[in-house]
RNA sequence: GGGCGGGUAGCUCAGCUGGAUAGAGUGUUGGCCUCCGAAGCCAAAGGUCGUGAGUUCGAAUCUCAUCCCGCCCA
């Protein structure tokens, strides 16, 4: 990476300038090499200058004009002069960097030589991260607040393999419980109903069209010998079925895949959950006050302690969580990363302090918390309750407006934010749309070789190529922009924002469409078409392969 | 009442580990197809970065206060 590069040689000049006393080691490497915002600030450009003289003057109380130092490093930079074409000081005492046209131009033979390993590491990192996200209890289908999360914790596990983690993907469920309880009375009274008997449906009960459906399944096949069942079990049991088959279909159809699957239910089985009450007991970090048992969160800083089991014996939500957060760790992961509602807030830092308690490395879990999605319709808000059940589905998002339109907007915008998800854009196939922008700058570069091979005009050996003609501005844009690459995807896993990755590819697609209605890249002049084609044929190769990284096809025509 | 997130162009949002002249898309207005896909391009207009203080060479970005919106907790 060219911007790797010229902070090590930034920092070898450093050094030169120290040993002859320019100035002291304070700021070495504190100072930081960046895209300069504007054109003519150079490709990329450095503070160092600033950052200097601010140290120097917190140091030592001597006050340097950045300038003058901007002006010593441009000196010590001179000797180089196999990355830069010039080096000069700017504004306040910025160094700008001019990079040489062959070095952007060698972007592209390294692109086609790793293909669809551009922009992943080279190699694995040994660690061990595990993805929890959706974990949405079986209760009804999937709902729009679970699709953004389906396609952000899909998203960023690719972003986490792509950058050399091994990844694994798990959804945590529970399958005991109240909601469940209900969802069985729903179910048998849906039954009861379709029988023509007396029914009574719970008060705050499940009112889905599925759970009726469901309910006909059962007809179907018992008839109504199960009209007399005093237990709720079949009913539940028939409907958690229907309903995990429900989930994973769509999963399937938007393209995610887990690796595991845990059950909350296991953790009470294996008496992992007394365990965890006991171990924290053993330390001194329970007691028990008005019949219920209580964590002390306040050691670790909390501002109250906190019921881990209720007066009626029964555990809150906090002590599975612990449990399983505990488990994560034993398992041998070196990061989790969790994936929740934003109103899942509360729970997180009993969990954390849960597993700090339990002698575990809480900044090993980070956790991602997203905001809301509102729906628009016609430019009214959609309204959605869950419990009336008239929310929409991802199921049908995905027949509304399809899988890549649908995780692209889920994608666009970070975690933090409340999402508006316009589904008359989403659906429109026109220039509005953005999915189709980006989309539609891959498949015009596959055109684009159509017509190469249409009219004879072959692009040859690489080798060969003449990719010193590249030299237009917007080519050169182009070649810098696939040369990041790499280091948005670093940065983006870093951060876990693959929403970055989303406003990188429509730069991308803008850049292209730009320079596409510009040059002509197939014309009478041969060595220049077989330099284009190939600068086309890695931006494809870039193109194909973010779109890849957020889960969504690279279509070859639309 | 407390915790967290958000407040940036008409609308939807980037930028936020302090840096040079605050960006994109969309919408509005006006142009561009005898020419590789017009699902495209070019141009114009559009801003007290919620408000008020502070920190400093320099603040949309950091600190404090305050107001609105959302989520959660009691």
């Amino acid at each position: 990476m060219i911007k790797s590069r010229i902070k090590k040689f930034l920092d070898e000049c450093f050094q030169a300038g120290m040993e002859q006393g320019l100035w002291s080691a304070a700021a070495f490497s504190s100072y930081a090499v960046e895209d300069p915002k504007f054109e003519g600030q150079g490709d990329f450009s450095t503070n160092a200058a600033m950052v200097i003289a601010g140290c120097e003057k917190k140091a030592t109380g001597k006050k340097i004009n950045p300038r003058q130092i901007a002006e010593q490093l441009v000196n010590l930079l001179g000797r180089e002069n196999t990355l830069f074409s010039r080096v000069e000081v700017a504004g306040p005492g910025f160094v700008n960097f001019f990079i040489k046209e062959s070095l952007w131009q060698s972007v592209i033979p390294e692109v086609l030589a790793q293909g669809e390993a551009y922009g992943r590491a080279a190699e694995k990192n040994g660690q061990r991260v595990l993805v929890e996200f959706v974990s949405a209890n079986p209760t009804g289908p999937l709902s729009v607040g679970h699709g953004r999360q389906a396609a952000l914790g899909d998203a960023i596990a690719r972003l986490l393999a792509a950058s050399g983690y091994d990844v694994e993907r798990e959804y945590y469920y529970n399958d005991a419980g109240r909601q469940m309880r209900v969802l069985g009375e729903s179910t048998r009274a849906r039954y009861l109903e379709l029988l023509g008997l007396p029914n009574e449906f719970p008060e705050d009960g499940y009112q889905g069209q599925y759970i009726l459906d469901i309910a006909r399944g059962l007809v179907d096949k018992y008839g109504d010998s199960l009209k007399d069942v005093a237990e709720v079990t079949p009913f539940k049991e028939a409907a958690e079925r229907a309903i995990f088959v429900d989930i994973n279909q769509t999963l399937t159809r938007f393209d995610v895949v887990f690796d595991s699957y845990y059950n909350e239910h296991t953790l009470y089985e294996n008496g992992l959950v007394d365990d965890v009450v006991s171990s924290l007991r053993d330390r001194g970090l329970i007691y028990e006050q008005d019949g219920a048992v209580w964590f002390k969160t306040t050691e670790f800083g909390h501002d109250k302690d906190r019921v881990i089991i209720k007066s009626s014996g029964e555990p809150t939500y906090r002590l599975p969580d612990i449990a399983y957060h505990r488990e994560k760790f034993r398992r041998g992961y070196d990061w989790l990363v969790d994936i929740f509602g934003s109103d899942h807030i509360a729970t997180v830092p009993d969990v954390l302090a849960g597993v700090r308690a339990l002698g575990y490395d809480d900044s090993k879990v980070t956790v991602i918390l997203h905001q809301f999605v509102t729906l628009m319709r016609d430019g009214q808000q959609v309204k959605m309750s869950t419990r009336k059940a008239n929310f929409v589905t991802v199921d049908e998002l995905l027949d509304e407006v399809g899988t890549d339109a649908t995780r692209f907007f889920f994608l666009m915008r970070k975690a933090d934010s409340q999402l508006e998800f316009d589904l008359d854009l989403a659906k429109k196939q026109s220039q509005e749309n953005p999915v189709y922008y980006v989309q539609y700058g891959h498949a015009r570069l596959v055109s684009v070789d159509r017509q190469a091979m249409e009219k004879g005009v072959a692009r040859g050996e690489l080798a060969t190529a003449p990719l010193n003609l590249l030299t237009t501005p917007e080519e050169q844009k182009i070649l810098k922009a696939m040369a990041a690459y790499p280091g948005l995807v670093l940065d983006s896993a870093k951060e876990l924002a693959p929403h970055k990755i989303v406003y990188y590819l429509q730069e991308l697609a803008g850049l292209f469409h730009s320079y596409y209605n510009k040059h002509k890249i197939i014309s009478d002049d041969a060595e220049l078409s077989r330099a284009r084609l190939w600068f086309c044929a890695g931006l494809r190769i870039v193109f194909h392969n973010g779109l890849t990284l957020l889960g969504m096809s690279a279509p070859e025509h639309m």
